[in-house]
DNA sequence: TTTTATTTTCAATAATTATTGAAAGTTTAG
DNA sequence: CTAAACTTTCAATAATTATTGAAAATAAAA
């Protein structure tokens, strides 16, 4: 396969996938874009290879840097904004765990604890709390293991993942 | 709170957050109204607890039964349908991360697979190498997370991750 | 300062995804 | 078998989400 056809094929079939699991295609696109780019990429470079409005790239480039994934690049001589993904994919992988924890578990563990303090000591209400108990364990547990992934360094948690699997 | 009232909470809640993470949201709310509901319920039950059209019912438990997290019950005595979801949530929790798993796991890592044999020694495809070789890394580790943590049993994870978390 | 380059915003529109509801299909009872 | 009870399907429609593009805002250059 080409290199320049293997990046593309790489860019779609990154946004395609990225709609199966809620995320924005174009948002996709754009990372994976900026991910394989071996230079900073202007608002122009992105609008023209993934052929979307100027808008667009600006929503998306925002989005991606609100999570961290994405940084500005000053480049000497140039007037406009460039932008940079995060290479260090170890880094990306901890980047997102850190959003998807804030954006995704926080809010559930805070619905569960609301809810928590019902009076009611029917048989009907201590399932419920029961189930509401349960919820709370298992989403505590992936909360801490995400935080301590989001601490951990690559090496640490690399190996301490592969002992567990391994036995 | 009273009881009816936070199961309310809960179910409507649910629904709402899902759709933060790309679930639709009357999929989220059918299960949660089964998870908390003390009894099989049928169709109607579901209808009119939710105020949704029949055929949205009907596909939504469909797709429900096909994650594995609902079940279709036999009531003695009632032609129609009944529906219960799995109660133990670790159990749901690993049908759950079975199905992520096989949706999105997989997937990236076919593709990432198939991008591997480029034939280019430059160093752009060096580089282009070096990102997907990462991303394999992180992809298939997670993988092999998951595919732990389907087989074990709640014990087992539960005890391991916690000593990891402590350490 | 004024002009020019560039980014941001956001109402209008397009594209996608979810929902309805009635007709067709299926199953069970008589 | 036929009728009644129930489930499934799917075209039409509604609701949601993404995208455009041009105007407004901002920043740098002249």
């Amino acid at each position: 396969m080409e290199l320049q056809e293997a990046k593309l094929k790489y860019i779609h079939t990154w946004g395609s996938l990225a709609t199966n699991w809620g995320i924005n295609k174009t948002m996709a696109q754009v990372h994976a874009l900026l991910l394989v780019s071996t230079k900073p990429l202007s608002a122009e470079d992105i609008m023209e290879t993934l052929q979307i409005s100027r808008g667009n790239v600006n929503m998306n480039v925002r989005a991606l840097i609100d999570w961290g994934i994405v940084q500005k690049e000053f480049v000497v001589g140039e007037r406009k904004e460039f932008f940079i993904a995060i290479k260090d994919i170890w880094e990306l992988f901890k980047q997102i765990a850190k959003e998807r924890k804030k954006r995704e578990i926080e809010p559930v563990i805070k619905v569960l604890n609301e809810l928590q303090d019902i009076k009611d000591d029917s048989e009907e209400g201590q399932e419920f709390k029961k189930v509401l108990a349960d919820l709370s364990k298992v989403t505590t547990t992936v909360n801490n293991i995400l935080e301590k992934s989001i601490k951990a360094d690559e090496h640490w948690l690399l190996s301490n993942f592969t002992r567990m699997v391994k036995k």
